[in-house]
RNA sequence: GCGCCUGUAGCUCAAUUGGAUAGAGCAACAGCCUUCUAAGCUGUAGGCUGCAGGUUCGAGCCCUGCCAGGCGCGCCA
């Protein structure tokens, strides 16, 4: 409906702009009013054209509206305000797209297969695997996920992947830490030094190996070697463990991507010296870091990447001083492998933390493949945890953090997934440890489960009331009137049920997930509200087939918006 | 000092990528359950959208400068 209201305004606009060949053509774009006086439709074209043709807006608006052809829906249309086109509908016009959510059940709103679709790598979580997954985690890993959702939900195929930073000195520091433990299972006395991992999880891990390893064996290596002996099964040991942190949210990747791959196949080295080749690439020597205290600054003479002429503001170092490759030389050779994968799109869910990062990525990626395909990066801001008000100090050194399945466990995946979901990435989010445990109203989730629920209390007491079961479960919703349904309430859902689709196409377009569940938010809103004014069971049975086809269809967009989300839809609470 | 993010009701957040009278929840106050689930609904109150300029038909949104908070800034990952 909305995309023949557009193409009619475009037509009159044509015949109207044949005089004006030079005029720049603004592109129609209609939105659905906040104000229900304002009509089913507005379209905003008439006062970006104001200037150009120098009328006034309400002229053009006028002039418009005379030679439109509407399409056979349109009940009227009429200028307002400063030149607004309002468009309004019949009413059983719109109310009959109710039965097209029914019989498109879970696939309303969604597209089948974009005619731009692409092939998307989404890389999201890759949390060290040297402990657990903690609540700031969580936030990256709900929002890469729905986020994937929601790209595949319009037409896109979606490879979810995870790159796991098994590189590099915290490997050293993971397989000492979890020998330490072993020492101290085995009766030893130890010393546990400042620089190690002293949480529960390393005992776990250190336990395990003790199974499969010979303890004397390892006990008689040196450091290195031992280091090489039980490093991978330490890093193993952590991965499944993450694993099924996420799986407490229902969340499962794809594609696990190991950094260490990259080095022992030569792929960072081969790619070093193509940037050489490139001539993008020096030996030079940085100057101190600014704002934090130099104590050991000596200057020293690097390999560096010229990513400032990509604009970064400083050039960054491909190799350190032993001449091992830095991880940023490394991460550039996984984004150019994920490039050779075949990918149209890249993007990556990274924390606030790395925000210094993106810029030299992108510029690594501009020098390598002269292409658009820059890796579009998500920062997500950092979650603030506190308990009662008070801040919980965060440390992994010290063990002090509060892992991601501690606040699941308490709290349950679906209160998790929804808190994670409400708000955009660029701001930070608070969250309360003993508030999010509560099952009450603070709760929003509760809120829009709660309106499914009702639902299906709803139609169950229908069935007993003896209202047809094909009605109520099937499809038997051809013959129903919907121009009954004529309230105030009802055109409010109808309205809200039908902008699902441009929710969901907004949300993958600007990769904002979270305006799902700003969307199902306001549906459950709206169901209450009518919920309260009107009988949905009742004698008059025209009207009992209308709401029940009502009703049936918001519980379907709820269902379909929370599934994007992860989030159940119990039919009882 | 520089870069990125943020600043909206007492609190937590929205605001259809510049649109019409800035909206929800929590907290406060006043109401609504012998009728389909009160984890709900209705109403009242609450705002110089951090401050000051600018751009235009029109600014919470864009530009400039301040102020405040968060994150980051050599051979850690």
């Amino acid at each position: 409906m909305k995309q023949a209201l557009e193409q009619a305004l475009q037509q009159a606009l044509e015949t109207l702009l044949a005089e004006h060949p030079d005029a720049p053509m603004p592109p129609v774009a209609l939105n659905r009013p906040k104000q229900k006086d304002h009509g089913d439709y507005a379209a905003n074209i008439a006062m970006p054209l104001a200037r150009v043709l120098k009328r006034s807006p309400q002229q053009i608006a006028a002039s418009i509206l005379d030679v439109v052809v509407w399409p056979e829906a349109v009940e009227h249309a009429d200028i307002a305000g400063p030149g607004f086109i309002n468009i309004r509908l019949k009413q059983a016009s719109e109310a009959s797209a109710l039965k097209t959510i029914i019989q498109s059940g879970v696939q309303y709103g969604r597209i089948a297969m974009a005619d731009d679709a692409e092939k998307v790598n989404l890389e999201f979580v890759s949390a060290n695997p040297t402990g657990p997954m903690h609540v700031g985690h969580g936030r990256g890993a709900v929002v890469g996920d729905a986020l994937a959702n929601v790209l595949m939900a319009v037409g896109h195929n979606v490879q979810r992947e995870y790159y796991i930073n098994d590189a590099g000195a915290q490997i050293g520091v993971l397989a000492n830490s979890v020998w330490l433990r072993m020492q101290e299972l085995q009766g030893e006395k130890i010393d546990f030094p400042e620089g190690a991992y002293p949480g529960e999880y390393i005992v776990q891990i250190a336990r395990e190996l003790l199974q499969k390893h010979d303890y004397k064996t390892l006990s008689l290596l040196s450091d290195d070697e031992r280091t090489q002996a039980i490093s991978q099964d330490a890093i193993d040991g952590n991965m499944s463990m993450i694993r099924e942190d996420l799986a407490a949210i229902g969340i499962a990747f794809d594609f696990f991507f190991s950094e260490q791959g990259l080095h022992s196949s030569g792929r960072v080295q081969t790619l070093i010296e193509q940037l050489r080749a490139d001539g993008v690439v020096y030996k030079g020597v940085l100057p101190p870091p600014k704002g934090k205290e130099v104590s050991d600054y000596t200057p020293v003479e690097q390999l560096l990447f010229r990513t400032t002429d990509f604009g970064d503001d400083v050039d960054r170092p491909l190799a350190k001083q032993d001449g091992s490759a830095t991880y940023f030389a490394a991460d550039i050779a996984y984004h150019f492998d994920k490039h050779q994968r075949g990918f149209d799109r890249m993007i990556d869910v990274w924390g606030a933390d790395h925000g210094g990062y993106v810029t030299r990525v992108q510029a690594a990626m501009k020098a390598l493949i002269q292409t658009e395909a820059q890796p579009d990066v998500i920062l997500v801001q950092m979650v603030n945890l506190t308990r009662d008000g008070k801040p919980v100090k965060m440390s992994k050194r010290a063990g002090t953090f509060v892992t991601l399945r501690e606040v699941v466990d308490e709290v349950g995946s679906d209160a998790v997934r929804f808190n994670f979901m409400t708000r955009r990435v660029e701001s930070q989010l608070d969250f309360d440890l003993e508030a999010a445990k509560k099952k009450n109203d603070e709760n929003p989730v509760y809120y829009v489960q709660y309106a499914y629920a009702r639902i299906q209390a709803i139609l169950r007491k229908a069935l007993d009331e003896g209202v047809d079961a094909g009605l109520i479960n099937g499809n038997d919703i051809e013959n129903i009137d919907v121009s009954v349904l004529t309230a105030d309430e009802e055109q409010r859902l109808i309205a809200q049920l039908l902008a699902y689709p441009d929710t969901l196409k907004k949300a993958a377009e600007r990769l904002e997930p979270y305006r799902v569940a700003t969307y199902v938010m306001r549906l459950a809103a709206d169901f209450h509200s009518f919920y309260h004014k009107n009988r949905v069971v009742s004698e008059d049975t025209a009207l009992t087939a209308a709401r029940v086809l009502l009703i049936r269809s918001v519980a379907q967009v709820i269902s379909n918006g929370l599934s994007i989300l992860g989030v159940s839809t119990p039919e009882r609470m």
